[in-house]
DNA sequence: TCGCAATATGAAAAATTCTTCAATTCAACA
DNA sequence: TGTTGAATTGAAGAATTTTTCATATTGCGA
């Protein structure tokens, strides 16, 4: 396999590897959402989301238009959703039996 | 949700984020193999290769045996394949229609 | 026991990513 | 037209991650 795929795959998951975007794909998963709403669920400062957006916007792992007064967000692709659940799986395994996330991965697999 | 389960998801995904780590993992897929071999199948230094495995046995992706005069590694659980799988859905969603990387993907997706 | 091959480790330098802040854009509306 | 609220952008410093290099460790065979 040639090396830029590599780098096309690292890519993707590095865009994965931050809290405030992972929040904001989790959000995405219930539906479409203005900013505005992102940020009074996100304790974060208006400019860093929009910087974290930026980068899921450049990835294409979301979408944005402009509606009005504000700009709504959702995901690309549904399959993310199955991502997410995958990485679910597979925190459940590593932390089963040592961890204090546990309870709170199971809670939230239950939603 | 409370914030560390964010954290962790972020970390996890930030351990793929890594062209070689992601190699190892999908060599992996195809069952355990010793240091010696997955070095001769990345094309980086051999002290870089264990940088970068020390990183997934910390996070808890591989596990690591040494068998006599060699270290063999394997996959931690087989869901991360799934996961592999997810993403790779993703990326031929993302890249169909503007892509170089299309065929690659669709070629690796046939094996 | 020595020495060699295979891996791992620690630490510093290089590169990348994050956060923050000031400035900007754009639409709505008085 | 001017102002205001919503969101984005650019740039600089702070923080984190990667790479690299020198040095360890381990097990095996001479």
């Amino acid at each position: 396999m040639p090396v830029p795929l590599y780098q096309a795959k690292a890519d993707f998951f590095r865009t994965l590897g931050h809290p405030v975007r992972i929040r904001v794909l989790e959000l995405l998963r219930d539906g479409p959402r203005p900013v505005r709403e992102l940020l009074n669920e996100i304790e974060v400062e208006a400019s860093n989301l929009s910087q974290q957006l930026a980068v899921l916007r450049r990835t294409g792992l979301v979408s944005a238009v402009r509606e009005g007064g504000s700009v709504v967000y959702s995901l690309a692709t549904p399959d993310i959703v199955d991502l997410l659940a995958a990485a679910r799986r597979i925190l459940t395994d590593m932390i089963t039996g040592q961890g204090e996330l546990l309870a709170e991965l199971q809670a939230e697999a239950a939603e």
